[in-house]
RNA sequence: GCGAAAGUGGCGGAACUGGCAGACGCGCUGGAUUUAGGAUCCAGUGCCGCAAGGCAUGGGGGUUCAAAUCCCCCCUUUCGCACCA
């Protein structure tokens, strides 16, 4: 730009035909502009993470893993312009920033491509890859490429094995015989968090109990620690973390040991309330338990308990579930004696006792315990009441319709009686300790981690079933264990792998003797629990990545990804960033300091986008007709983006405006004076409407910035709208303050529409990129303007306001407000009672009369 | 059933720590321009009322000089957990 011919040039009529005409003449090439800037911020490694950043000045930017299913839907793409804007403003706050992206590629659909198609599993998810990645290239995404992994290859999962193999060595992963939930559509094992109401999360099959051995993890070892350490995560949503806690379910209570009267086998039940034992009348075993093999049953019982096991297995969970108003069971036959007053109880089996939890086996408690009151009443078994609701109250037996189930004195209850609640609890579980049949004990809901699946593409298990040394892990130096290729995936009920001998037979690494590979493959789950440490290091070939990167990236400082993670993901992978510490290989307790979930995005009805309503709407559709800015820019500005969204392409209609008929043609305004960006400008040497524009920026500035913190872009966005509006560059004869708001506008936007804001900085006559330019900072001087609005009320309503002096004091705006015609009115004839001033906002005043 | 979160114009949404409700945008209405459509520009747009003014943040109560914001009850929606002894 030559300032000499903008001088001739220079008229207010000059800047509106500039204006009109760069929207008229000069169209945004949006096409021709993204694509030159995402070739030349590839050639220029923008987004190459240092490799050993300053850990003081680093932010590790995450959002999750992906698998790779060719095309990304619009959830994606807001979840990762999310992790962009931020990434890209953390560069121009001058941090080292990661932004890294891979591919979470084992996993069923390839399975389920290969035996439609007889494509290769990984020639599927390869190409999907490929397609995948491309895309988010062209939506601009600053991944940093250099460091991408797929969970699928031999470099990754061969570390996938390596931490397998860690936890093997610590007794952290077991082979346990037990229930386990099998999908009988998909023939494999599920873990708990993939069965959703009682049906297979991937093809709703009902799922069925079956049992099998297993591979385990045991997570339970690290529950205490996965519940307490939520305290120390400000930064992580309150309803995830509640839902994490609820998932783990830590309860506090007591295991008391009931005696099997004829075998005088000891039956340990677990209660979180001793203080009801006295009122226990029967006592309830889940069908599955094994105590019930050992309880010698006799004649017409052992039918009948035979039959109702069997039935309640082959019962499904949700039909389990179904039956919890008309709870049923059987009775054995025989007894058991509660040790604290050696009363003789009923045993009885029932299926609402849970096999998997506490020891399978309940104190049933039926005037206490709304379960055991109906289980009670449907027997005839009789009820005891414990506990009243307080001294001077006493429940009535034949009166009780539901159990009482608040705490209260004991009754009944030999030396315990009159004592209440936590001291009650706290005195008969004591009472037992000391007694030796009983003592203080905590339960969790949470399970240990099943991790073998029976199917083809996953990690394989790298362990060696050896007859004589039992199982012994491949030596590190062997790994991996590579996956071998089949020719028939179709799923049997084991794994595929099981039926190749080349791979299965191999020689103990132990004794030299023959033995045998494990046939299943690991839970994918286990390959997302560790993905983001390989970033750190993604192509380290002699370990899982470096110990001092590690230092230096972690932690992660924002994680952003859907809300469907809340107890699955996000519980395994804190999990596992525990055992590495214990383990010496991380040194943060947690591994994400921040989370943050994105709100789902639904069609215009609010319904769930799929391919069989028919209502998908393709995010790269979207930036073929409009480009990545103006799309990214949309869905930013509908709404905060931890809300959900209903898409609905008119959304584009405003922002587009904005971008391409108001923001981008600032450019054109520039008059080359080259301000320098860090200095703030001086009160004095501008005229009443520059210093107008000036705070106008600078709290556009705070807005901006505020808004990228919270990640609520849209207010960010109305902020710039609003200084785009009020900008008036015939009103600016100060040139270098005119070229200052334009080119902070364009730094505030640059998070948000990288490309064009990349664009109108090298027109501004910059070399290098917006990106690597400071991120605004506002003058704290200037955000209050030298007159202000102050409301006026009188009893609370407002009447007028006034414009008083940004320095007024009290007395000021008083004065001010009582030359108001309208105040006036509303307080004339009144006594003033009182005045109550908040300064620089309102003047209420108090009338009477 | 239990637990949590949220209810603001025709719509998406703003509103610091209790301090001018409706920023910004969509849509709509009127006008300018245009052969027309589109695009663009200008003005208006919570409701009632000619106005003065009144009424408005799911409903009802309360605290306060002042409530979308705090407290209590109720309704609705969404999410999570659903026999965990």
């Amino acid at each position: 730009m030559h300032s000499e011919v903008f001088l001739v040039l220079f008229s207010p009529d000059y800047f509106r035909q500039r204006l009109e005409m760069a929207t008229k003449t000069q169209k945004y090439n949006f096409k021709e502009i993204e694509d030159k800037w995402q070739r030349i911020w590839d050639e220029v490694e923008l987004y190459r993470a240092a490799d050993s950043p300053d850990p003081h000045n680093k932010f590790y930017m995450l959002v999750m893993f992906a698998y790779p299913s060719g095309d990304i839907h619009m959830g994606h793409f807001r979840n990762y312009i999310i992790g962009d804007a931020v990434a890209r403003q953390q560069m121009m706050l001058g941090r080292d920033v990661l932004h890294p992206f891979g591919w979470d590629a084992f996993g069923l659909p390839a399975e389920r491509a290969a035996i439609q198609r007889g494509i290769h599993p990984q020639e599927w998810t390869l190409k999907n890859i490929s397609v995948s990645r491309d895309t988010l290239k062209k939506a601009g995404i600053s991944f940093d490429w250099s460091r991408e992994v797929t969970s699928s290859l031999p470099d990754y999962y061969k570390w996938t094995q390596w931490m397998f193999i860690q936890l093997f060595k610590n007794k952290l992963a077991y082979r346990k015989r037990g229930f386990v939930n099998w999908c009988p559509e998909d023939k494999t094992v599920l873990a708990n968090e993939q069965v959703k109401d009682g049906k297979c999360e991937r093809c709703h099959t009902p799922v069925i109990k079956k049992d099998q051995e297993q591979w385990y993890f045991k997570i339970t070892h690290y529950a205490d620690r996965l519940i307490d350490d939520l305290d120390d995560l400000p930064g992580w949503p309150e309803n995830v973390k509640t839902m994490q806690r609820e998932w783990i379910g830590r309860s506090f209570g007591a295991e008391i040991d009931f005696e099997i009267e004829e075998t005088g086998e000891k039956l340990p039940v677990f209660t979180t309330r001793p203080d009801t034992i006295y009122g226990v009348t029967f006592m309830a075993i889940a069908p599955e338990a094994e105590i019930v093999d050992r309880l010698n049953l006799g004649g017409e019982y052992k039918e009948q308990v035979e039959q109702y096991r069997q039935k309640a297995l082959a019962r499904s969970d949700i039909e389990r579930a179904a039956v919890t108003e008309d709870k049923d069971g059987v009775f054995t036959g025989k007894y058991a004696i509660n040790p604290f007053n050696g009363e003789r109880i009923q045993l009885w089996v029932a299926d609402y006792v849970l096999a998997g939890y506490g020891t399978g086996a309940v104190m049933a408690v039926p005037a206490h315990d709304t379960r055991d009151f109906a289980f009670a009443k449907k027997y005839g078994i009789p009820i005891k009441v414990v506990i009243h609701p307080d001294k001077n109250t006493a429940l009535d037996v034949d009166q009780m319709e539901d159990a009482f189930v608040d705490y209260g004195p004991m009754v009944n209850s030999a030396h315990f009686d009159g004592l209440a609640g936590k001291e009650a609890i706290g005195k008969v579980t004591q009472y037992a300790e000391s007694q030796g049949f009983g003592r203080s004990k905590i339960n969790f809901k949470l399970k240990d981690w099943s991790i073998s699946r029976q199917r083809y593409w996953g990690c394989p298990i790298p362990i060696i079933h050896c007859a004589t040394c039992g199982l012994v892990p491949v030596p590190e130096d062997q790994l991996p264990v590579l996956l071998p290729k089949v020719k028939d995936y179709t799923p049997k009920g084991r794994s595929p792998l099981a039926d190749l001998p080349e791979f299965i037979n191999v020689k103990c690494p132990g004794c030299g003797g023959e033995a045998e590979r494990d046939p299943d493959t690991m839970d994918t789950f286990v390959c997302s629990s560790w993905y983001y440490l390989r970033y750190i290091d993604a192509h380290n070939d002699s370990e899982p990545f470096d110990k001092d990167k590690a230092l230096r990236w972690m932690p992660i400082d924002l994680y952003i990804g859907g809300i469907t993670h809340a107890t699955g993901h996000l519980i395994y992978f804190r999990f596992f960033h525990k055992f590495l510490k214990d383990i010496g290989w991380v040194t943060t307790p947690e591994p994400a300091q921040r989370l943050f979930n994105h709100g789902m995005v639904m069609d215009s009805k609010g319904e769930v986008m799929s391919k069989s309503k028919g209502n998908v709407i393709s995010p790269m559709e979207l930036v073929a007709n409009h480009g990545v800015d103006v799309t990214r820019l949309g869905m930013f500005f509908v709404a905060p983006s931890d809300k959900e969204v209903l898409w609905s392409n008119d959304t584009l209609t405003g922002v587009e405006k904005f971008a391409i008929n108001k923001f981008y043609p600032l450019v054109n305004c520039l008059r080359g004076s080259q301000p320098d960006l860090k200095q703030y400008f001086n009160r004095d040497k501008l005229s009443a409407d520059e210093w107008k524009l000036y705070i106008k920026l600078n709290q556009t500035v705070k807005k901006a910035s505020d808004s990228v913190e919270k990640l609520q872009f849209n207010t960010a966005i109305s902020a710039l709208m609003e200084l785009t509006r009020d900008f008036e560059p015939e009103k600016v004869s100060n040139e270098a303050l005119n070229d200052y708001v334009i080119l902070k506008a364009i730094q505030l936007a640059a998070p948000m529409i990288p490309h064009m804001s990349e664009e109108m900085w090298r027109q501004a006559g910059f070399e290098d990129s917006v990106f690597r330019s400071d991120w605004p900072a506002h003058d704290p001087n200037a955000v209050i303007g030298d007159t202000i609005e102050i409301a006026v009320q009188v009893n609370g309503k407002l009447r007028d306001s006034v414009s008083v002096a940004a320095d007024a004091g009290q007395e000021d705006v008083e004065r001010a407000a009582f030359e108001s015609p309208k105040v006036v009115r509303f307080t004339e004839n009144k006594d003033i009672i009182k005045k109550i001033y908040v300064k620089g906002r309102i003047l209420n005043i108090v009338v009477k009369g």
